[in-house]
DNA sequence: TTGTTTTGTTTAAACGATTAAACTAGTTAT
DNA sequence: ATAACTAGTTTAATCGTTTAAACAAAACAA
């Protein structure tokens, strides 16, 4: 890579010192500075094409411009989609992303963290992973200022942007018992993950409710690491009950998807012989041949909420942000009406 | 944010100079330095917990160990499958990735490029924006290593990976034909980047050769920014010629997402009454009620091979490498056999 | 004993910017 | 004429590392 410019090659050919172009180029001084030196140098900075060394500029200053994100996986539409709308804002406040994928993994996370640390970000967005509270607890000792994301930790004091888990998994059932659904059994996953925890206490409470407490074999948990074959065991069992379920809530867009590709090799139709509903989706959900009803997570809101937070937060206020968005049920073809 | 650590800090406690604690913590020199002096380092570095600044370091070095990564949509599966496996390709070697989205405009994309070397970035991965020869020619002017990935402009001299676009697009229309379709549309972009002028160039030589030249009717060309709504007005178009189409090819998974949403409302039968195949695939191809016969791109090569060159090209190495991957097609269910 | 190595450590410059403080020369006030 | 400003610019320290070169003391060789 050829040299670039610095301040002193601008410096030398003008004939002043850097720390004169310094001011001119960051407009300091302003009105104190003769107008044809400053116009020597501008001309000579666009000459040179002299681009600002932000890591020499970070070293003096403290500052990178730079948020770090912590994702599950940037290669799932959530994440992704997210990425892109924090992405955007970061943007918008001339601030640049470092991001990477945790994988639902603690030492993964751990490290990542780490990593985006040495770089001197100014701040971070994490989705946490399952049994990472103590990582969360270093970045408070450090100081660090961070939004959690998605999920969090309910008895800790940070800040945090999520969905309401509960309220979106209530809606979902309330919606399925309203169509006239019996019994409805739950995909989800075996963690303890916040976000996915209050997602099956919605659909526990939602049942209890209507006085149709959840039986145990309507909820199925599978594993992260293996969750397609899982979710055909899963799909298998509770359509093979004695009194088979007549409908199904997905708690991830990853969970629906794999199981849109196992019904579609299943002479079971939907949504006449089996309802679905999946809380988040995608563009996967939305070619299955009846579009899913889905709990549509606030993503704009969430991304733009988290980035507006977190920068706040790097520019001194200490107050802690909390905020719980508001599920959205939107209906598809998967649900029947009453 | 609380004052990190610093060589100094530790030099302080333990009582030597900065120099020697870092040829310690670099493991430099090594059999010059006392053992206990050392030993007294390293722990004090733990006890203090020391995390290099990077930024500092990058300074002295001018090496930041980040590659830049630019890709369309960040949002879209495409590119976020690729930013994953570059993530982990640059993770095995102890680079960071900042990545940021062009959305197919010349002016994003070359703000883009200017804010990823403003960083100092130590190279650059980017799949390349119509238009954007210009930016590439900077490029190479300031000696910048760079991979272009999934798009190169074929009259430069510059490193590349992508897949042979051309024999893709020939594969999947062969395989059409040999299906028995007679009358094969193609949905494709209006642009003149060159992966999507392949695509076409493909499609036409293909059927050239089985003597059925395409007809100007069976080609559609969309815009990028409305391409939801100007899909469903092909696909109704080239549903509805005198002599309807038979088969479509899809030059995008962008394109057969949208198309595949369109279709779910129309009584048209896939693969009865409309074959189908696209060019890249992704989830929302695989849980249509047929899931779509699809070009496979080798995004795991792309994305690694890219990720080496890039990083032999940082390290020194001025040859140019240029590799088109081999397409491969995966029969679904939405193209008849024979 | 004196000179030469070796070992262990420090000194100091450098990377490229920022910025408080100092300086110089004009200008204005008294 | 002298003091007090003002305008325009430079000096120099600093951020936290790295690293060549210098140095001091101990070990060895002659």
């Amino acid at each position: 890579m050829k040299k670039k410019t610095s301040l002193k090659d601008i410096a030398q050919k003008v004939g002043v010192s850097t720390a004169l172009v310094s001011y001119v180029l960051n407009n300091k001084k302003e009105g104190r500075i003769s107008k044809q030196i400053a116009e020597k140098i501008r001309a000579t900075a666009i000459e040179l094409n002299y681009k600002t060394n932000q890591i020499a500029r970070s070293l003096k200053t403290n500052k990178t411009y730079t948020i770090g994100l912590v994702v599950a996986d940037i290669a799932n539409a959530f994440s992704s989609t997210l990425a892109r709308i924090i992405e955007d804002e970061a943007e918008k406040n001339n601030y640049t992303v470092l991001f990477g994928s945790s994988d639902e993994n603690a030492q993964k996370s751990e490290k990542l963290i780490n990593v985006l640390l040495d770089r001197q970000v100014d701040g971070l967005i994490i989705a946490p992973v399952e049994d990472t509270a103590s990582q969360i607890v270093q970045l408070q000792e450090n100081e660090v200022p961070f939004v959690l994301i998605d999920r969090y930790f309910p008895d800790m004091k940070t800040n945090y942007v999520a969905m309401d888990n509960y309220k979106a998994a209530h809606a979902a059932v309330s919606h399925l018992i309203n169509g006239g659904n019996k019994r409805i059994g739950l995909v989800t996953f075996k963690t303890t993950i916040f976000n996915i925890v209050e997602r099956k206490r919605g659909y526990v409470t939602a049942l209890k409710e209507y006085k149709t407490s959840a039986k145990r074999s309507w909820i199925r948990e599978v594993s992260i690491q293996n969750a397609q074959e899982e979710v055909r065991e899963a799909i298998d069992q509770l359509l093979s009950l004695s009194e088979p379920v007549d409908a199904i809530l997905f708690s991830s867009n990853l969970l629906s998807t794999y199981a849109l590709k196992y019904l579609n090799t299943l002479p079971v139709k939907v949504p006449d012989q089996l309802n679905i509903v999946t809380i988040d989706q995608s563009d996967a959900s939305d070619t299955f041949y009846a579009p899913l009803t889905y709990i549509r997570q606030p993503l704009l809101e969430m991304g733009q909420l988290a980035t507006k937070i977190l920068l706040e937060s790097i520019s001194k206020n200490n107050k802690i942000t909390q905020v719980n968005l508001e599920p959205e049920l939107v209906v598809g073809k998967s649900t029947s009406k009453v």
